[in-house]
DNA sequence: ATATTTTTCTAAATCGATTTCGAAACTTTG
DNA sequence: CAAAGTTTCGAAATCGATTTAGAAAAATAT
């Protein structure tokens, strides 16, 4: 019912002007240490909350950065991206900023979201998403901008990127090194560099341990098509003994496809994930997996982006986020044939 | 680089006075039809948005709304309230309107989230949550505040609820007509209403068929111990031969236990669930649940909120949304012993 | 005690929009 | 053609904060 305190009021119960007022409340230096303490006990006293709008119209920033996400990334439902936000969030409200979120519709590359026309943010920070049209348009506005996982690896701003190809070395090695020598590789379009990079650590790995890389072998389509891949691999005519899936989602869809051929993940075919979602953690046999750190993937962007914004920080990172080998339930060791 | 336009800039390319520029903007009445299209020519061609803040301080409302969650809820990785968000952002998206996230810790129910302090919303949305006091608070503050699923149900603003009672009547009516008369019940804490509400259905739907409520076959604790009450209710002396789960997390975790004891969903067990998340619809044999539309969930959430806020709808409303069985695989037909 | 410096405060301008009120231009009517 | 009525426009006030420049007060130096 009360109408929102103003700094006028303060200043009127005060006894001072609304610049001292400000100053008080700011921490400004001309401003006497009594009076200071007074004002501060008054605008506590009376839970004054200064108006975000005025403040952000005079000192021309608002303290909240956009959000992007992809709308056709699933990015919510899908729990990967869903940690990213959280971190994000978390390091946001840590810093008392404010977060808008804005889900892009994959045909809008057109035109800027509203948040960055009508300058309500400070900052974006682009999730999994930003093709060169966008991007251009928003270094036009010349608005502070950060990657993270982009879709597309050739640009000049600051990003932050999954170590990719040690991952997906690592998961390769593993069940190499667990007697695996016919090893699979699933994933999504590699238009994606997430999953072209996780292809090359994948070879990487099979030629640093000197096997042959088989074409047959190395399945990629659609975004959640693990299903049939998988199926499609156990009728090989030389079935591969493990799979890599290049993300944990097509990991789980391996699952459905090995049960239902009447296999057993982790006794009839070996199976390692990347990402780490808590699907695979709930699967059963659990999923071994390459964990990437997302909640640390949201707060360093955060944390970047902010050393742009307000420290005017000049230098553009690349920064490589690591991953790191989850060993659960999905890989059996086995007695290589050769 | 360019200095983003004012509207003065706007005003003295058309060589007009600034409030005409805003009233061709706003469709205000009292501008000529051809200096409008003029105006609206040259803001078109320079690209011209106005400032949000500019805007927002003097019409006293910022086309936001702040979306609240809890923290603890695993918001997000919980594609339940996932799919929630992406009702409300796609519902204000088409709105223009702007969405500003919070994620509540649990334990600051002392203070309002700054944004609303500070007044940057226009109004709430709380999802799972919402507790006396911060509602109360919150009405302090007079802010317009939509009730999503919340955790207390003793209030008097307008809420949306979940059609719990009737879902899981359904659910366990759906396993009785398949046959099973020994129909287990397992869910998270009670003290969250809408598990309260699932398990009054379950009930109802058992006496309605004569059957005897069986006490040790309710199991609630924790909010994904599915997995242990699964794996005791399976040790029961007479066990049951299905279970409605009351959300499907919970329903997951009683796969593993199933699946762990040697048993096959579907087959040995029958099982239903509740929410219908991703989750389920994986899960081998996929999970015959209670859809819950989420997604519309959050846009009604919003159209009742826009009303309220902008169209001064003084009645608060109460909205059950309906939900709806969806057969899947994990529900097999038996013959009744008795 | 006066002059000078330093500290503390206030009044007013400003940020970018909207809105009000009165003046100017244009129409209609007698 | 003059009077009355309508439209269309512009100047100025306003929203709630910050910041600047200068005045007043206090502290220090001469």
């Amino acid at each position: 019912m009360k109408e929102p305190l103003t700094i006028k009021d303060i200043a009127k119960l005060a006894n001072v002007s609304q610049g001292t007022v400000s100053k008080a409340l700011n921490n400004r230096p001309d401003i006497g240490a009594k009076t200071k303490k007074m004002i501060l006990k008054i605008a506590e006293e009376n839970g004054y909350s200064p108006n975000a709008f005025g403040k952000a119209l005079r000192s021309q920033n608002s303290n909240t950065i956009g959000v992007i996400f992809r709308k056709e990334d699933i990015p919510l439902r899908n729990s990967f991206f869903s940690r990213i936000l959280e971190g994000i969030e978390g390091e946001l409200a840590f810093n008392r900023m404010n977060l808008v979120l804005y889900l892009m519709p994959d045909s809008e590359s057109k035109q800027l979201p509203e948040m960055v026309r009508e300058k309500r943010v400070d900052g974006v920070i682009l999730v999994g998403t930003g093709n060169a049209d966008f991007l251009k348009r928003l270094q036009q506005y010349s608005i502070p901008t950060m990657l993270v996982d982009p879709r597309q690896r050739m640009n000049d701003g600051p990003k932050l990127l999954i170590d990719n190809k040690s991952g997906a070395f690592m998961a390769t090695e593993h069940l190499i090194q667990h007697g695996h020598r016919k090893v699979a590789f699933i994933s999504g379009e590699l238009s994606r560099p997430s999953f072209a990079e996780r292809l090359q650590g994948y070879k990487n790995a099979l030629t640093h341990y000197d096997i042959d890389i088989r074409k047959q072998y190395i399945r990629h389509h659609g975004f959640e098509a693990g299903y049939e891949l998988t199926k499609s691999l156990l009728n090989e005519p030389d079935p591969p003994t493990a799979i890599f899936a290049a993300n944990d989602i097509n990991a789980v869809y391996a699952y459905k496809a090995i049960n239902e051929a009447g296999l057993q993940v982790g006794e009839d075919i070996s199976l390692v994930g990347f990402d780490d979602i808590d699907l695979g953690r709930l699967a059963t046999p659990a999923l071994t997996t390459i964990r990437v750190y997302k909640e640390e993937l949201g707060s360093v962007a955060v944390r970047q982006l902010r050393d742009i914004i307000y420290e005017d920080s000049e230098l553009h990172y690349t920064t490589i986020i690591p991953v790191k080998l989850i060993e659960r339930d999905s890989v059996k060791t086995i007695v290589p044939d050769s």
